[in-house]
DNA sequence: TGTACATCAGTGAACGCGCGTTCACTGATGTAC
DNA sequence: TGTACATCAGTGAACGCGCGTTCACTGATGTAC
């Protein structure tokens, strides 16, 4: 039964859709294609009819998760400077990213697995944090460029740590304590 | 051939140091019973002599490997106060640490992987969060308990986000200027 | 202290299972005339 | 525009493999008298 090209487009992008959710929520090695492909509403076999291997999937969701972080995602049409800044901050490093891994960022998600991933995936990764990064950047005022850039680097670090650590720790009121504390030391990063 | 109790003891150490090692190098997930076992120099049926399942041993692990973090490691008698935060920040965010996953911190190494661990697992990788955090809060100087301990918490998610971001980043440079960056900003947090 | 027996650390084969991947097949879609 | 044929998206069974776990067995260690 022979799908025409326009539905087989979609599929392909189905497929990665659940897979950037699945790998999200339970990593990348966890989660097996059978599962993934089952999510996506379909069956196993086909996977090969869209992508060579596990690998080539791993990289096409990396390079498509980007855009999905909280941080980017409102990134466009908002106010510049310390209140957009301030936002962005604070939708990144809300309890609703947090709770909710399958549609947040994949650095916060997958940061130890990508560090393993193979070469490409590692390319596409970094491009992402760079991404990231130029987000953060261009709310910098007052800044010399390659300062702001460096600010903005480590205050990435600490957004994507940050989430990291308030998605592991036990305590909620400590969880809680996390994201706060870190806001705070991301936006305070730019004066 | 039974082994005396200290051997048994003994061995049971050396199956958690070679888990520890590889749960780092290449995630909880990617290794199996068989390899760990051959690492620590025995074959994979004895395993369960020793835990009743991989599920203990990864809570095992995350509690012990804590103290291998290289913060902590330094920790004792080093000296307090800013030089003493700054020699802790430079040697938790240095190239050795970047590029020794297997020997360094389990939050930087395994975060995701963690959060998504059964609840004693998690609650141990809670404990070993805490005692960064104290470490770090410990060379506060001239600022209140509370303070101090809410510093510490955005500085440690910092350098475990750095750490992190530094491994899976492609370009050298790039990487380099995450540690120094990062670590600047860890230091700046407690002024 | 010496002897007889129970314990149990470690071995290596085997268990069922799910993994990533392959393949023969189906039938609707795309193409050529 | 209609017809004949080639293509190929998706199905479902099957591949070998390594996973976590179990088990019968060995023989040195520990224990009881």
């Amino acid at each position: 039964m022979r799908k025409s090209r326009e539905e087989a487009t979609r599929t392909r992008e189905r497929i990665i859709a659940a897979a950037a959710e699945e790998f999200r929520e339970h990593g990348v090695v966890a989660t097996g294609l059978a599962d993934l492909m089952k999510a996506a509403g379909l069956t196993h076999g086909g996977f090969y009819k869209h992508f060579a291997s596990k690998d080539e999937l791993v990289r096409e969701v990396t390079a498509a998760t980007i855009d999905q972080s909280p941080l980017i995602r409102q990134a466009g049409g908002k106010r510049p400077g310390r209140k957009g800044l301030v936002d962005a901050v604070a939708t990144y490093l809300s309890p609703e990213h947090r709770d909710n891994p399958g549609q947040g960022c994949a650095l916060a998600a997958l940061g130890p697995e990508l560090a393993r991933a193979d070469a490409r995936t590692r390319a596409e990764a970094t491009d992402g944090f760079l991404k990231f990064v130029n987000v953060l950047a261009e709310h910098a005022e007052g800044l010399r460029p390659d300062d702001a850039r460096k600010r903005a680097i480590a205050a990435a670090a600490t957004m994507i740590g940050a989430m990291t650590m308030a998605r592991m720790v036990k305590d909620p009121e400590l969880s809680n304590t996390i994201l706060k504390s870190s806001a705070g030391l991301a936006v305070r990063c730019f004066e």
